[in-house]
DNA sequence: ATAATTAGTGTAAGTAGTACGTTTAATGAT
DNA sequence: ATCATTAAACGTACTACTTACACTAATTAT
């Protein structure tokens, strides 16, 4: 049954936009894509793709996402809708933007570079086509209020990782410094990681000790009515 | 010139849904209507409509808004977008989901009515069709960050207002009783309010200053670096 | 053995938030 | 004119959190 009501009514495409966010030699980093297709080849985009008919939004982001990088089940939010009527020179596209969150060292980089995709330093990738600019600078905002209130930064490193490297993240994310004494304490006063024995020594000499995400530790935690903050 | 590149794509209609707020009788309210058309005939829903193909997103809901309340220039912001693809039985739709922000005292109710709208308490108006329930929820909880963080109360107050009516709508919008004498220093200590020497004696004998919000000179401030907190 | 480098740790001061009770202005009733 | 009533207006002390800050420990390379 797909009786229509509403036959009168304008039909328009919609697309779905990716900014993808990476970390990788202590910068924050986003996937963009060379367009040797039109419009706008030779220019500089974000991923993006169309909604096809029998495919909810947050699917279609989904299937856009596993298609260029192979990883299923990375963290994926809605960011917004962009709808203006000349945002798209090609035709009228209204826009709805996602934000993604993967583990840069779990990518296959080959599979990325098939595509004409790359890794870009956050600080150097403006000058985008249409409105992604806007975007990605809305993502990055998005992104600075999430990684402060929701255990979303390790989504960004490996499953293990060492707290000089977890910081440096979120100075990446933040754009500063922070005190690693207060940063460490307020950390582990959280209590939902776990300490490994094993140290990871490429960044130092005395090695710093090894950590993962307590994921059931903090959902438990959460039930109790405890907040995040970082 | 509208080249299409994209001829192949499905395309889609594209709705405004708007969760609108008000304040009266110290409650917190959203505008909702009750449907004589189908589909869902008889239930009640938030006021929406189709974007047209000439019309960006923000403009349609702006339109809708103004042509079931004939206001213009209310706080509007988009909220999220709801895309899956069962949401609307009659055909597929992506709804944009918008909150307004207006105040009531400035309003024809009789236009209101027409349409068959009507103010509902916010804690007494759930059981509305499709999705609409998640996006009153949604819109709720952007609302207490918002005025939280943003100057925005003062959308659902008269121009004039006293300290004590603008506590009731935090007490409203944040579902708990506030210590009045915290709310009135840190909301005075911000000193962007201008105080006008007649006084609003319909609440009680002695009488409560008015006030209104002086926008320039938070303006101002917002340049300096002033982040607005309530 | 020594030099070099990053990891790891505690405390004190300042700031902001929270809790709380009394006086004041105006009105209406006696 | 006095008194009772009602909500408005006001200030302080305590607590919790945030921020600033400097040295020791572990390991490797020379």
């Amino acid at each position: 049954m797909t009786l229509s009501y509403y036959k009168k009514e304008d039909r328009l495409l919609i697309a779905v936009d990716c900014i993808i966010f990476g970390f990788s030699e202590n910068k924050l980093r986003i996937l963009i894509l060379n367009r040797d297709f039109e419009p706008a080849r030779g220019s500089t985009s974000l991923i993006g793709g169309f909604v096809k008919k029998n495919e909810g939004l947050d699917e279609a982001a989904a299937r856009i996402l596993q298609e260029l990088t192979g990883l299923k089940n990375v963290y994926l939010e809605q960011l917004y809708t962009y709808g203006d009527v000349g945002r798209d020179p090609g035709e009228r596209v209204v826009s709805v933007a996602y934000f993604a969150l993967l583990k840069i060292q779990e990518l296959d980089h080959d599979h990325v570079k098939k595509y004409g995709a790359h890794w870009c330093e956050i600080s150097a990738c403006n000058r985008l086509i249409f409105d992604h600019d806007e975007m990605v600078d809305k993502a990055l905002k998005r992104l600075r209020r999430r990684a402060k209130s929701q255990p979303i930064g390790f989504e960004l490193v490996p499953k293990r990782f060492t707290i000089p490297k977890l910081q440096k993240l979120y100075e990446a994310i933040y754009q500063k410094k922070l005190d690693s004494r207060n940063f460490r304490k307020k950390l582990l006063a959280m209590d939902i990681l776990i300490r490994y024995d094993r140290k990871d020594k490429s960044t130092s000499k005395k090695g710093a000790f090894l950590y993962s995400f307590d994921k059931e530790k903090y959902d438990q935690l959460l039930e109790e009515g405890f907040l995040f903050d970082l």
